[in-house]
DNA sequence: TTGCACACGTTATAGCATAACGCAATTGAT
DNA sequence: ATCAATTGCGTTATGCTATAACGTGTGCAA
């Protein structure tokens, strides 16, 4: 597999996230791509359903918005865990790896026998400009 | 400070989560406690506001959902982060704290200048029962 | 007693997400 | 070629989550 040719829409959505400074609410892509023939909620969550699929797009739980992926080389072997910080100020979100984290929660999580299927990791705070 | 006393709706809302087995949603709560004379969702989100900051209350980012604090003790000094398992097939959520973690993302953090106020680390999947 | 802080009640509205229907295009096996 | 299955698309309607804005009452301190 891999990431599949984007169809029409999720193209314009992958554009909408790309150029963006920040993350984006789906309503706000909506309305970025309303020009483009939008018209309803379903055609951006559609599209934002096979981004996050093919690991081009992360959803930020603690926003309900989303970011294109700053990975970009990294879609084709699972990178794990990602982890954000994010700035009430600006709003900006930086995406972060780390294997050490990565592996002391798988650790613990195993001392659950607990299997994961999904890891959030969000840093709320303020970024060095806005502290 | 510490926990004030709680207002009879602060009470209400604590008892529902502390009794439920699981994370409820702040409209389940309100339906819980319609018997009891709540009519709006302002009268649960005023509530959950405080008990979150009295740290009686844990809010689930990925699940837009709420739980009871299950480390009663603690409250008195800040514990730090807050980690969470969520098993997709039960419901259960098991709440965890480790210093491992919490110091990498704090080193993680520092490096990027970035001032931190909230972190969250939900962990989604199946727990040994509902494997 | 006046002013302030806080909890509360109510109505209305805003913001986020999905259900359910039907149509069109593509693919792939027979 | 043709049929069936799959996938994407468009639309309408609906449901779930959260907050704005207004007013009331109560307790307490200056």
């Amino acid at each position: 597999m891999g990431t599949p040719q984007l169809t029409k829409n999720q193209s314009l959505v992958m554009g909408a996230l790309a150029h963006s400074e920040g993350p984006m609410s789906a309503y706000t892509i909506l309305d970025k791509l309303r020009d483009q023939g939008f018209r309803a909620p379903l055609q951006v969550y559609r599209a934002l359903d096979k981004l996050l699929e093919y690991g081009l797009v992360h959803r930020l739980e603690s926003l309900n918005a989303f970011v294109a992926c700053t990975c970009p080389h990294e879609h084709e072997h699972d990178h794990g865990v990602t982890a954000f910080t994010i700035c009430e100020g600006c709003g900006q979100v930086t995406e972060f790896h780390d294997e050490a984290i990565e592996e002391r929660l798988s650790a613990l999580v195993r001392g659950q026998s607990f299997k994961t299927e999904k890891t959030t990791i969000e840093i709320r705070g303020h970024c060095k400009s806005c502290a």
